[in-house]
DNA sequence: GATGAATGAGGATTCATTCAT
DNA sequence: CATGAATGAATCCTCATTCAT
């Protein structure tokens, strides 16, 4: 359906999309708008996309990709678990904040055209699962990071924050610079918001037993 | 426009509602899905509500109120900081566990509707900030939490990862038990991911100077 | 279906409509308004009328009557046929302008309506058209009036001009006093606009001979 | 909005419309009624015009814009006063009876649809009353047409007797011929009804003095 | 008689998708 | 390939009318 040619179209329209979805949300969204924003005609989209549906579908796909690579190559950046800890959200931090309109989209619509995106979300939450397994295990080899810990929570507890640090810069005008909570964020993973006599800093953790029964997320 | 007589009414189409708009999103449920849903006609839904946003502002509402009450209670019950904080987070929990669709509706249309709820969902975030700072307050005072902490970030921090935790139940079929993760969470956020051998109990952390310039979210 | 002890109710519920027809058009009025202009609940009309259509034709029905009766008894007042013209069209515009929402409600409705109210239309028209008939007939008589006129179209000639006079009227904010324009446009029937060196006051009249076909309007 | 590739479709729509408007009404009229009748679906309508009401709007711009033309070429025709008066009120029943259901519409939608079509209105009163009043005024040069004339209510006499004889001919079938009205109702409106004994044909008509503060209309 | 909550048919408008050019 | 006019199904909302209280 799409010709090699035309890729920069294809772009030019899922672009489009994007800063239109952006703008007024997915369901609110027209095609009309999208072929507007992209300077073709209505029927041209159809050319390169099946339905208004695959538009978003495509674009989650290729965010789960691009992201995917982005985030790898961050973690193999760093030295040591922290600092690939703190690349990482770095590069997410950084990833949104250029692409803000991708970001609205994809925080946004998630949740609501879970039909749609439920196999590209998927991917995506298991790449990070992925990510901060392998700096977990890096770290408890390393001795900086605990080994009582049930990594399913240690990738939500990381990646819910982060989502909630991205929108609330969302909801605020995006004025301040987004990358520079990724060292505080970093801090308060590692360190937590406890002080040593809070009961910290003891030889034997209370032993958690947990079971990795959890899916994917 | 509604009938004290009716409250009745009044709660059981916004009920419907709210599992239609869980089950379809906000913007693809039809007034008559909800109608059929309530059991009334199509016209009786709008003796109670101005039009099908009014709905979705309603719940809004409801919710913010219900869920302020319920968090500041909980948070009274907990006899130290960090009690309160794991009371507080327990109810959170168990609060989106006993509605499932109100949670699915609220966390999945806020940022789709952002114009219409924006205000109730301030109003939310500003309860959570605010529950948030005094027990952070409270454990300062005790010696259990942290001096040197941004407390808009601590609250995206527990918010986010609360919030990420409640979202991957709902895309898992919600079959288990969701309070369990009350005290893990708890856990994390007082005593992080590190060890006291990567750079904690220290006597001086880091001074972090914060500028507390972000808004409520 | 109308008790007599509540006329009362049936005239304030039939003044309300003829208010609200008269701001809002009769098919732009709703039962909901008219009830709240008359201070009754919605099917508290449906006792006193038919339905919303039986409204607007009950309307007409009393205002042919008490047109036609006020227009009589105007003519009857006139001493000679030009005075009797002059007492009719004062009490046209008298009427109207002490009842302008009736005026309004009467000459806007009276051809969208057509198939509602044709039959007191008609009834109104040839009331109209035997005022004029008499009236001429008398001044004929008298040798005031001449003699080769066709009175259907004599009818459309009055009935027209102060139609439009008293629409005017309406449309400009009802501010000056209608009536006063009485006696100009007597002047103008009896007078017409020409001079005497424009052909009139001929001893033979071009002969006119019309048929009387015409319709009753 | 309007292709002009399409200016068939365009009038073809409108003119459906008006027959629409003319059998039912413009409120009791649907877009579907009127796709139907044009031969178009109902959604292709909005391509060419905004919405239900920018129909009817403009087709008053475009019969106040033809209607003007026509007029005021009728009146040059006219080689004095009173044939120029002629001309115009026969083109005048002519328009009308060549265009039916135009004229059912103009004349039966003003007053209802006032808000819609002030504009256009106002527009036709003006030019209405400016050729009567060129056509008074040459008159007057002449000395076929009387000085003590307010002509504000010449235009309304003259006016509101066409519009009542265009009424009468809608009401009554449209069979016979309306423009056969335009000599005797030129000849009432020059010579009146009255004849020279009823006080006319005297030197000094009794001078009105009339304020030209009426609105147009 | 009076009420007004409930009904549901009806109507304006939108918009994803198609297809002739 | 590209276009954009045309389509008509789908949806929100209104409101005349009914009827249980």
């Amino acid at each position: 359906m799409v010709s090699k040619r035309n890729a920069d179209k294809y772009q030019q329209i899922l672009t489009a999309a994007i800063n239109v979805f952006a703008e007024r949300g997915f369901s609110q969204s027209t095609i009309s708008q999208i072929a507007q924003e992209a300077g073709v005609a209505d029927g041209t989209i159809y050319l390169y996309f099946k339905n208004k549906d695959d538009i978003l579908v495509r674009f989650y796909e290729a965010m789960t990709e691009h992201v995917s690579e982005r985030f790898w190559k961050a973690v193999e950046e760093g030295k040591d678990a922290i600092e690939k800890l703190y690349k990482l959200i770095y590069a997410h931090l950084d990833l949104f904040q250029s692409q803000p309109t991708g970001a609205i989209v994809y925080q946004g619509e998630t949740h609501l055209q879970w039909r749609l995106v439920q196999e590209p979300t998927r991917q995506m939450s298991k790449m990070y699962r992925d990510v901060i397994s392998q700096v977990v295990a890096l770290g408890q080899q390393e001795g900086t990071i605990r080994k009582d810990l049930y990594v399913g929570l240690v990738k939500r507890l990381i990646n819910g924050a982060v989502d909630e640090v991205i929108n609330t810069w969302i909801h605020t005008g995006r004025d301040h610079d987004l990358t520079s909570m990724a060292e505080p964020l970093v801090d308060l993973f590692i360190n937590g918001i406890g002080t040593p006599a809070s009961g910290k800093c003891k030889d034997n953790p209370s032993p958690q037993t947990m079971d990795e029964t959890n899916a994917v997320t």
